[in-house]
DNA sequence: AGAACATATTCGTTTTCACGAATGTATTTT
DNA sequence: AAAATACATTCGTGAAAACGAATATGTTCT
């Protein structure tokens, strides 16, 4: 077996998975921590760092760790390239599901939903 | 759930399995029959056939008949350009998987491996 | 140091998936 | 019509993946 094939396969499988997509373009070009994906997607805490486990062993994600926050962003930023050009291929409206850090969450703790006119 | 995410996920999914990235882009910009993909990717014509049926429900192929052969082509060449993009973007080579029927095979039986002079 | 918070990891179970084996269907050839 | 060819489909099984529950780790706050 040609291992090029093997690699691209990885690659497909991890980024094909329906929560591990909303993840990976809920962060989009932004970062975004855990609790905020949590919020965000409303799924479960462990369920998320399940998915991003297997994202960061595929080397999709990066992390920043900032506190007791760990910031996650996208390996390469291309990767919404890819999702962007199956999508418009086959007449798919990803419309509202990237960038998801840019609109704050009521119910999430992390910074990005409490500005600093909040902290007081 | 987002439908829309479960639709990119059903096509990526189809396309991320290593015997059907080798089938889709050993098909290329060309069309193939089955006894073609057989003999140029060395898999069984059930495994082959099983394949092409989930390629053919998800719409990523469409096929042709003529005579006993029945010849597959994408149905969006575009795809192509969406494993490249990801080849590139993770720095994967996939030289030489691409157009398989362009090179005919000596135990291949379909047109493509048999010439005009051949016939004789 | 202890409590609280944010996130990671392990475990067990259920579901999904790939694959070989066997069989079925459609078309052509003789 | 029978045989051969090209391909499709079903079935059973084993491996992988997803998920909830429980637990562990690391950081900050008091």
């Amino acid at each position: 077996m040609f291992s090029p094939v093997i690699k691209l396969s990885e690659l497909l499988t991890c980024m094909s998975q329906p929560a591990r997509i909303q993840i990976l373009l809920g962060i989009g070009t932004q970062e975004a921590c855990v609790c905020h994906l949590e919020a965000a997607l409303g799924m479960s805490q462990a369920s998320i760092s399940q998915h991003l486990m297997i994202l960061r062993k595929s080397n999709l994600v990066v992390t920043r760790r900032d506190g007791r926050h760990i910031f996650y962003s996208l390996g390469k930023p291309a990767l919404l390239d890819v999702y962007k050009l199956v999508a418009i291929t086959y007449g798919i409206d990803l419309s509202g599901l990237e960038n998801l850090t840019f609109t704050p969450i009521p119910d999430c703790p992390c910074p990005q939903c409490n500005t600093e006119a909040d902290k007081k």
